[in-house]
DNA sequence: CGACGAATTTGAACAGTGTTAGAAAAATCG
DNA sequence: CGATTTTTCTAACACTGTTCAAATTCGTCG
């Protein structure tokens, strides 16, 4: 057992090491953005050598991974708070988007992490399919609760996670639009159209379940 | 005037060359996909030295930029093409908006292309606000029949410019989740939802107009 | 403490990228 | 044909992610 603590002791060191490494590359995304992001630069902040990253990290991605795997954790926890107090489905619904979409218009270098991530199932050097599914698991967890409200107005589970999908659609491509600001928004701005959409779904929702129930 | 003809020609050469390059553009393009559309590659597809691209464009970018013009002029085709035989400006609406969301779904190439573009306005190497510019009102070309409907139907300019990005993003959305395939979508497609999401939009505008009719 | 073995970091290189400068080739014109 | 301009190539630069063998540091044991 000695030998645990021992191995559990370098174990910790090693994680450190890790640890540092994330921090180095997430303060380089705030910084240079995802294109600055280089291994050089990441490396160079954390105070390696480029090579050295490749005791801790399979590539390049697999720390860009990581950084997002936290961001992940973070949304959820964020929506899990926007949510906590509240027990009509539809406001829990409506808090649930509209605290997801939030959480990508005030952290758009997670965004951006997300995008270049999400798209990459079919680039040259994959994740593996391992990271793959976590990144999946992360992103379903901070969504869940949207799927779980549809599922309280009355949704079966393939509807809710329909809406779900849809929600998600919706505003990744609004933050998408607001984010690289190609388009103008005359007026109102991402945010509101996001919580029309919301309230929209919520009223179809509505309509659905009075539905069901007179039947 | 013999100079110019004279120079008529060689422009026309010229011209006849930069479309030899775009082709083998769009021919890595659809064989590679973006990732693998190198410079090099297309050099090569194109029976060039890497560096005489130089003498036609600008940048890689430049070739990128030159392509998805082309493109765009292709959906802008396809759009009014599908509402060309259509007065309801409701139908007109849904046509537009869902030939728009068709186009994308059948030239992915073509999606991921604008996207890598449109989301470049802060990359390093801009393209320059003038093919900005260009890209900006190629798209906007292709969108306007579902501005135009939307006045149409009794909606102001901004309304219409409103539901017109809101559309678009919610389009951008859907196309890049079922274009990435990692969020599996039960049961109906992505097609289905922009349809859905197209109608309940058509029913908000007609019952705006009827609102206003009212008062 | 000293030495052995394992864990960790480095230096140098490779293959690839977009891009540039200057020389060479090709086409055009007087 | 000779001179000029247009077009292309060769070679290199700076950068990227990545790999490998050598060197260093570290923990453990005699």
């Amino acid at each position: 057992m000695a030998e645990q603590r021992r191995q559990g002791r370098s174990q910790a060191v090693k994680e450190l090491k890790r640890g540092l490494i994330l921090n180095a590359a997430r303060k380089v995304f705030e910084t240079e953005g995802l294109d600055g992001a280089s291994l050089r630069a990441i490396a160079a902040e954390a105070g390696y050598t480029p090579a050295a990253l490749y005791f801790h990290f399979d590539s390049k991605e697999a720390i860009y991974a990581e950084v997002l795997q936290t961001s992940l954790v973070s949304l959820s926890a964020t929506v899990d708070q926007a949510i906590a107090n509240l027990v009509d489905p539809a406001v829990r619904l409506r808090a649930a988007a509209m605290a997801f979409f939030g959480f990508y218009a005030e952290n758009p270098r997670d965004l951006d992490l997300g995008f270049y991530l999400f798209r990459g199932g079919m680039r040259p050097r994959g994740l593996g399919l391992e990271r793959d599914e976590q990144l999946n698991a992360g992103l379903a967890a901070a969504l869940k609760p949207i799927t779980n409200a549809a599922m309280a107005m009355g949704a079966t589970p393939e509807e809710a996670d329909l809406l779900m999908v849809d929600a998600f659609a919706h505003a990744a491509g609004l933050l998408l639009l607001a984010h690289t600001g190609r388009i103008r928004m005359f007026g109102a701005s991402a945010s509101e159209l996001m919580a029309r959409y919301t309230d929209e779904s919520i009223e179809r929702l509505k309509r659905k379940s009075d539905a069901n129930d007179q039947s």
